[in-house]
DNA sequence: TCCAAAAAATGATCATTGTCACCTTTGAAG
DNA sequence: CTTCAAAGGTGACAATGATCATTTTTTGGA
């Protein structure tokens, strides 16, 4: 369950230089800095539900969540995934309508947490917040509509190659061993790309035995990352 | 090719009404009537294409387009359709990046063109546009979103279902006729529900067959929309 | 350290849906 | 009215990927 943690000042916050708050008045970090709330999830921890009313938004300070559409049988979608720097939840704040996704942690993770009113008042106050909030908006808009095209025409493996591409993208490598900087379970994954567990399992040792990716556990690493462009690109 | 049309008065513009505009202070009303540009597209007509830099941005005062991918191999993906009120081409204007999808008239629409500045200037001075134009965009995410999932876990015959059911919606029935009010090639409909469209036709027969739709030609009349919901909801 | 439960992996099977080839109908232009 | 191209429709077939059953491995808690 989520507990209280302590705070962290907003100025030196390297994770808010990161988010759409980066630019905000001196004056609005050290009210943010007052009024934040401060939390801690543990991995498997629900931030907010599907149909919930929002409260108010958060910002990842370290960790990694998955929003995620639940479907009747089991299986879930996992629509975005989110990590430092990322806000979450301020969809529903800006529609003023109930969360449409679930938030879940997949690690340990740190979030303040904003009130709507403290939302608005920074998304009021500085003009960078909502350009840049609108920005990430159109971002993921683009995003999913590109999935919806690659659900459409492209096999399993190409989808597969394209996710682990953008999962570089997002979230980088791990220094010491050039894996990415991201554990996800093969059930994860799977729901992130949109296909059957096993589908999955098989068609990342083929990606293995073909020599673009290595596998040990959860840690991926990418070989030959023009090749998984190939393989991405169509067919 | 798109010509030039008359000037018809945004003071008593009904799609105005219908759109994100609807609000602005008859100063901008005033404006945006001397200084937009009135454009008709007849069907087959490309508004903009995909990795143009926009100009400026579209409201539709009369008429239909559809906002696509194209995918390589002739085939595309349909990722939105417009109509009367709805605004296209905003989103690469506030991100300020190349248009991602390609516009195109599915009949004779008649459409005004906002300047970026102009747009700007109402979206500055408005405060309920950039709420609306926000709002629309979570709402067009949680729409994207849901048809990912779709794509996942339905099969081609539920996906039709629920287009069929969204265009009821979106663009309402004839009056004479109690069918669809919006007509579509198999191929657009098939490029919308993300399959082959001989695949579509044959789900569209048995459908028919199943009373759930009528179909004479383009026009698709629903029977029984509590069964196609319940289609429409799972498997 | 051990045990139980979850996750990962593997195999066999089969349904769904895409592909290709072909025919028919429609509709627009001359 | 005729013609031709595009759209609509049909059939046969193949393959991709889902499902289910089972085994192996990993993990976390007692």
């Amino acid at each position: 369950m989520k507990k209280r943690g302590q705070h962290i000042s907003c100025f030196t916050c390297t994770s808010r230089l990161k988010s759409v708050f980066c630019d905000i008045s001196s004056e609005d970090v050290l009210h943010v800095n007052q009024y934040k709330g401060r939390f801690t999830y543990n991995k498997g921890d629900i931030i907010f539900h599907r149909g919930a009313l929002p409260l108010g938004m958060f910002v990842i300070e370290k960790g990694k969540v998955k929003l995620h559409l639940p479907s009747g049988k089991g299986r879930e979608q996992i629509v975005r995934l989110a990590g430092d720097g990322d806000i979450i939840g301020h969809r529903a704040l800006l529609s003023d309508l109930a969360h449409t996704t679930t938030a879940e942690a997949l690690e340990e993770t740190h979030v303040c947490f904003l009130t709507k009113d403290l939302f608005q008042r920074l998304y009021g106050n500085n003009r960078t917040v909502h350009l840049q909030v609108v920005r990430l908006l159109v971002e993921n808009l683009k995003t999913a509509e590109s999935k919806i095209s690659s659900y459409s025409f492209k096999t399993v493996k190409s989808r597969i190659a394209e996710t682990l591409l953008q999962l570089k993208e997002q979230f980088g490598l791990e220094k010491e061993n050039q894996c990415l900087n991201i554990s996800l379970s093969r059930q994860d994954l799977s729901s992130l790309t949109g296909m059957a567990t096993e589908t999955l399992i098989r068609q990342l040792i083929q990606l293995e035995e073909e020599g673009m990716i290595s596998l040990q556990g959860k840690k991926i690493m990418l070989n030959d990352t023009r090749k998984l462009q190939q393989v991405a690109g169509l067919h």
